[in-house]
DNA sequence: GCCACGGATGAAACTTACTTTCAGAGAGGT
DNA sequence: ACCTCTCTGAAAGTAAGTTTCATCCGTGGC
């Protein structure tokens, strides 16, 4: 029972952490205990026994077994190993770098923002780090042979969707950003195959762009989605899955990290798209330069 | 050869393989072929079970205990997770980091994510080592104490300043976007004295951006530029001036890294101001996120 | 409101891994 | 030749990890 059917976008290899707190989510309630223990301090964890795990976690060994199994573990003692593996690697941050935790009340902005940026930061390489390169290069040449790409996205990831849409427009491709459910879902409803639909949803839940790519779906297209989560609702209805690895702070209705994952994600697959047709990228984005330079003051000289 | 049975305090914390080949010659035949074994693939030797090492060895169990105690530890399952570790951590990833530079025609899907995640995570660092609190500071004040908001910016530079008009609507701060110049000139010409306008662009050339800021100033309102250049003309016509730190790689029009910088920075003037007030943001954006809680599906929850 | 169903969970049975004990083999030393 | 001391693995013993199964609880159908 342990099959992956979907195609998704986390290498087994590394990140397990990063990993983990992502399927956190999808786990029972006393899987989710034992999972919060290990991304904790995962060193730690590698040190205890299953016994003294379960009981750290006031459950059951049973269930910790099922928690390996849940991320992709064999047993326990594989498990330890690769926790210990990871710890080691993992640099330890800064003392005053609040990680992934909340901003003290008290934080003056310095802090502030030294905590912000090395979460934001942490996010765009632990996002890259799990991407996989083959699932992208497959999201990559379905844009390629995409009559038609329209992107969905609610609030913080309506502002990528468009971002992402704008990009493709100015190197040539036919993208549509659809903010509106009633507008996706006309449009979506009219995709064929051969067709991109991409959503994206930090949670991974949300209906409105999980019902529209579903839409896409039944009409053929192919489906592409953007979240955190890799068991998500949306992974359900997407052909392909690419996720990114925040863990957000506080605020995090607010969308911070998250969404400059997301970003560094339509980057990579905008670079690629563009890799696939260098000259005629690179002379379209000429063009578009040139057609906002009137728009321009001076001639922007640039120090720094 | 006079064995010692007393092993002399090890550190802690690195250097065990280099230890124990140290230790190999003092050590019993068959407890050498251990450790061998161990020093040629700390690694592999972590994956095995203990009767499997042994069997590797062409020995018995309890020789690998033996060797165990003989080098410092207790056991083998603490062994096991040591060599893990410092095995992960001599694996230094060498990496094929492109750096800063321009993506190589020939580039495969993995470098180019590489690349970008790399550039855009130093930009969004060298943002914020580069940030002046104090100028923060004021700017968080201004916004705090603004009767009303206006953000300007345009093309990516305008998803930005959506994002951060709906940041600070969510905790309660009234503030606009304008995407549209005539709009925004609109806008800005009913700005007053104690209101706040923020221009956002990355070149500081946008014309249009630089006219409604000017606009803005001239009918007394407090302006803030955000900029990657500290001398573009953007920022004679603003108040207080908060600088990115991106260096765009290829297709620099496609404003990659440019926008995270600027999100970050979003993001801390955001924090910043919700810090503020506290107890008033946090309720705002629970209530908020209660509000879109009837679009979302299931709670994620999802087993396989 | 009741029942059927299915997932989540821990107790206990069970298996495997690890550790200890012990006796035999072999290398000097006397 | 005999002692003795270390090295060694077989086997017994213990602890750790894994599986099974009965129970519980929430959900959705009637």
């Amino acid at each position: 029972m342990a099959k992956t059917t979907k195609v998704s976008a986390t290498h087994e290899s590394s990140g397990l952490i990063v990993h983990i707190s992502g399927l956190l989510p999808s786990l029972s309630p006393a899987e989710q205990r034992v999972g919060r223990l290990v991304v904790a301090d995962p060193a730690d964890a590698a040190r205890r026994t299953i016994t003294d795990l379960a009981t750290a976690a006031e459950t059951s060994e049973a269930t910790v077994i099922r928690f390996c199994r849940s991320v992709g573990m064999e047993g326990y003692p594989q498990l330890r190993i690769r926790l210990a593996a990871e710890a080691a690697r993992r640099v330890e941050p800064p003392d005053a770098r609040v990680v992934g935790g909340d901003i003290p009340p008290g934080a003056d902005l310095a802090q502030i923002i030294a905590t912000i940026a090395f979460n934001d930061a942490r996010a765009v390489e632990e996002t890259a780090e799990q991407l996989d390169p083959a699932v992208c290069e497959q999201v990559v040449d379905a844009i390629n042979g995409a009559g038609r790409v329209d992107i969905y996205g609610a609030a913080a990831s309506g502002f990528v969707a468009s971002d992402f849409q704008q990009k493709l427009h100015r190197i040539g491709r036919t993208a549509f950003a659809w903010p509106d459910v009633h507008l996706a879902l006309t449009s979506a409803a009219l995709l064929g195959k051969g067709d991109v639909a991409i959503g994206i949803s930090h949670s991974g839940t949300t209906s409105d762009v999980v019902e529209v790519l579903q839409q896409a779906r039944a009409r053929g297209a192919t489906t592409v989605a953007l979240t955190n989560f890799p068991r998500s609702p949306i992974t359900e209805v997407a052909d392909f899955v690419l996720t990114t690895a925040a863990r957000e702070t506080t605020y995090r209705s607010g969308a911070m990290a998250s969404r400059l994952a997301q970003l560094t994600v339509v980057d990579c697959l905008f670079v690629g798209v563009a890799a696939r047709n260098r000259t005629k990228a690179r002379r379209a984005l000429e063009v578009t330069a040139e057609a906002v330079q009137t728009h321009r003051v001076g001639g922007a000289r640039r120090s720094r």
